[in-house]
DNA sequence: ATTTTTAGAAATTTTGAGATTCTTCTAGAT
DNA sequence: ATCTAGAAGAATCTCAAAATTTCTAAAAAT
């Protein structure tokens, strides 16, 4: 196993919430896990805290960076900016290819939290449902035209999802969801941008206490670059 | 000197060009430089890895990434989007500490580019106008309060400044640029919202194609989150 | 009872050598 | 002349141990 493999590794478990927040990451430890030896785990560990995923601190280590509302509340406003600012660039940019990759994204992702909502526990699809919420959002920026845009909103959405990986099995919160998703969808394909934003800001702005979903709502009105 | 001291001293040469675009860099010779082992180097070559700051390919090193202008007209999108977003949520929650904050970054930079303007040759007051230019742009988004935004936003600069760090030194540009400047403390200090947005995307507009620039302008008039 | 000191334990950082992989160069075949 | 195979050389990757620093908790001092 590579120093890039472990890294994905550790990238994933940390997103997954594998690990408890404020944990400490011991490269001595962790070597286990992977048989390798404790400079490779080390190294893995310090591209993830430039990435924001793991906290360093000089000559006391690592650790899991804990909760935060905080945090969670500014990395949605950074989602709701890179993604509206994404959608609509691919809505420009995309044509016909963009929307039937969007269309597909959307069946697959609506098909999975049908099932979600029918089921009496949710816990077996959540794995399923990670990777086809992931690949909605990363479709609607798709077509964008800019790599970078796409770099920086993986790296706020794995930030995200390591702030946010529970209280997100209950039936209301899936059954919103599949009005949201539809909703962006229909805005998106109708080529409505200002309406895609919206349904883009409502759909993530759950995540922010009340007070502030209301002033983002109004920033939502004013324009942009 | 810590494996920290190393990292910042590299990520410093790295955005002012200190190495040749596309320059292999080894551990093994960049040890010298520092006094340390080649594992020092390579940590801090894999932290600035992850932030965008030198390519790294499995056994094949890492080099210092190439210069492109697609790339440059990417993170010119970024900055204008963070630049603008965390600027109008400054003049929401700044105050007048920030209000006065912002002046005296300007008149900073203002003196700096004026000497510039000034001078026969303008090689000597790079350093001065650098480290001002990123304090006034800085100060535009300090109160914004999102440290995420203003992470994102210094990890694009960094990347912006690694791809443009020439052709700066013009009398044209200089003198464009004083302008520019005080267009956007204009608007700021005033409250004025859109027309902030408007100025920050003009000054930065500059880097992009004509043809790009117009698209930007367009998108300007857009609503956003 | 509270604070300070200190010695031992534990964790982190650094190092340099060995193993592995890639690149370049050369000789022979097409 | 071009291409391929193989060997020599160079760079990269991995590892375990040494050096350094921090942490813990018991003893001493206030």
């Amino acid at each position: 196993m590579s120093e890039t493999d472990i890294y994905a590794s550790l990238q994933h478990r940390l997103i997954t919430n594998d690990f408890e927040h404020g944990e400490k990451l011991r490269a001595e430890q962790l070597k286990q896990d992977y048989g390798c030896s404790a400079s490779t785990v080390r190294e893995a560990l310090f591209r993830l805290s430039t990435e924001g995923l793991v906290d360093f601190q000089e000559q006391r280590g690592f650790r899991v960076p804990l909760k935060s509302p905080i945090l969670l509340a500014e990395l949605t406003h950074l989602r709701i900016l890179l993604e509206a600012e994404g959608t609509v660039l691919s809505i420009r940019h995309g044509g016909v290819a963009w929307e039937a990759k969007l269309t597909a994204a959307h069946h697959q992702l609506s098909h999975i939290e049908k099932r979600i909502h029918a089921a009496s526990d949710s816990a077996p699809f959540m794995g399923l449902w990670f990777n086809a919420e992931l690949e909605f959002h990363q479709t609607l920026i798709s077509a964008c035209n800019s790599d970078s845009l796409k770099a920086m909103h993986i790296q706020i959405y794995r930030k995200f999802r390591q702030q946010h990986m529970d209280a997100d099995r209950n039936f209301e919160f899936i059954s919103m969801n599949i009005q949201h998703h539809h909703a962006i969808l229909v805005a998106a394909l109708d080529g409505n941008e200002n309406l895609t934003r919206q349904k883009i800001h409502d759909h993530l702005a759950r995540h922010l206490e009340p007070a502030k979903r209301v002033q983002s709502a109004e920033l939502a009105k004013s324009s942009s670059i």
